[in-house]
DNA sequence: GCAAAAAATGAAATTTTGTTCAAGTTTTGA
DNA sequence: TCAAAACTTGAACAAAATTTCATTTTTTGC
């Protein structure tokens, strides 16, 4: 590969002198094509990087709407400039990110889930020393089948941003049984990772909805047909693995013994309940959610907002 | 021309979501040149920005000589990627605007002189909110010909910077007799910016030198034959324009006594008294400054280390 | 309301950039 | 030490981006 002094030089004489790629290989003694790799190189290397300014500032109007009809304390509409969902929910991850390095402090206990909603955050978090925070993980996130939940990732990126501690729950979300769920919350580590997530004044976590492309779903939690079963059961959503109805109800009792993390009804008692999701499929979700009363922060994107009220 | 909406839609499709002009031209309904153009003014617009990133550390063997052989506190020897005089002074500057920021605090004064150096240290500055510093410049910045010396704005750009207040000196650096220095000294707001240049504690200044490419001859600040006649006396370089010979003394008494602005000497008084110099034809000029004994600080360019050790 | 000036537009030409592919070079492992 | 594999290279080609220029549209001043 090449030097990154090579591709310093090559990419400053680019972009920083207007130079043409055949000015530079004439001037380096390479050929063109080889500048063209260069700079290629130079970019997924992260030596170039290009930024593109443009405001997301809530959309208020949008947002006072939202704050009254569901009764919450903290509303950010992020505005959509392009409907494409990766640029969206970046956006809305962008925005939440912002929101929790400000929020966040030595004395914070931040709980996360995981799943896309929150890899959408993480890109952004951004580097705060606060070594006595500390981080835990809400859910259980350990995998049922090859298919990574890459929630082991996604807290070390957080607890790196935050030089702080992480707590995680390495079992799976959903287990088979509810004895199961029991026996497992006995360890001691899972239950003082529970324990931590109770007492956690700050619960960031994306609301799932309910299809076959939910990472839930190709996780491999679901036996053949039990998930077109909660689908049958009305369920519109789902947050930290736990199904709710349109009107914020948790569907199936059964299921929602056998999940191991915080109860939704736990996310009421948090100084910041900070629900994210983007995307207009996510409607009946972000709904569901909000009717019960679990947060009182939201991050969405003003597609979503229109369709919700 | 096109909005920022425009702008910034067309950039991050083309960005963000790597389409080509073409795809972007077809899906918004422009021609591919309209395309081509909004990129462009997003660029002028500063809605696009490349950056390129690449570590500006000192190159220390260097540093720890010049320490040494000059008898400095601090100094910082950028490293030079591509020999092009734009592109480092710009280096230069930036990594004394980002010393700035580190050691300014809400008690400093801060005197600054002006010229091309700081110009390339301005669009570096690090906004930093110290309303009760205070910015003062060092040496009269009114032009003598239609030629603008950039004072005014180079200072509002800092106040701005460090949200602080802001004073001028809207006066010559040199005028054409003592009698008149002296005269223009007397003016009660001319008389509290200079002691106010006395009183700071932190000194920013480029070291000129001397040639028909300087600021200060083609400011018109000097009559026919007059510069040459500074050159025959041995003069290297300038600080606040005062001219001073290689080993750092003032050539020529009368000069400086019609000289408006803070004494050499008295940069010695200073906490942190900080030369700003880059590209190898100063290298006369700077061993003359560092003789002189005028700067603790120094931020110089790779190149330029090596020609005055 | 109108003409002159200024600005925006897109087809075509030109320039610049990216990709393919075959040949050359280096690395790896027995 | 050697051969196979992996990587690097640049000529030739293909694709993409920019510029030119004539035309149309918009703005401005009277």
């Amino acid at each position: 590969m090449y030097t990154n002094q090579e591709m310093i030089i090559v990419a400053r004489m680019y972009y920083e002198m207007n130079l043409t790629q055949k000015e530079i290989a004439e001037k380096l003694r390479y050929s063109r094509p080889t500048v063209s790799r260069i700079i290629d190189a130079a970019f997924k290397a992260g030596i170039v990087d290009v930024k593109i300014n443009y405001p997301l500032d809530s959309v208020i109007e949008l947002e006072d709407e939202i704050k009254r009809k569901y009764n919450l304390e903290n509303v950010f509409v992020i505005p959509v400039y392009i409907h494409n969902s990766h640029l969206i929910q970046n956006d809305v991850g962008k925005a939440a990110a912002n929101y929790l390095y400000e929020i966040c402090d030595n004395k914070s206990i931040l709980g996360v889930s995981w799943g896309t909603t929150l890899n959408g955050v993480v890109p952004y978090l951004k580097p705060k020393v606060l070594p006595n925070m500390k981080i835990v993980q809400l859910n259980g996130g350990a995998a049922k089948s090859t298919f990574s939940t890459g929630s082991v990732a996604l807290l070390e990126k957080f607890s790196k941003t935050f030089s702080s501690d992480q707590y995680l729950l390495p079992v799976p979300s959903i287990v088979d049984s509810s004895l199961i769920a029991d026996a497992i919350m006995t360890d001691s580590s899972i239950e003082y990772a529970l324990d931590l997530g109770r007492r956690s004044n700050i619960a960031v976590y994306g609301i799932g909805n309910v299809s076959h492309n939910s990472v839930l779903y190709k996780g491999g939690y679901f036996k053949e047909g039990a998930y077109d079963e909660l689908i049958a059961k009305k369920a519109v959503g789902d947050i930290c693995s736990r199904y709710f109805s349109v009107d914020g109800q948790i569907v199936d009792e059964e299921l929602n013994r056998r999940t191991i993390g915080l109860k939704l009804e736990e996310l009421r008692k948090k100084d910041f309940s900070i629900a994210i999701a983007s995307g207009i499929e996510k409607a009946e979700s972000v709904k569901g959610a909000l009717k019960g009363g679990y947060a009182n922060t939201i991050f969405i994107d003003e597609e979503l907002a229109k369709k919700i009220i």
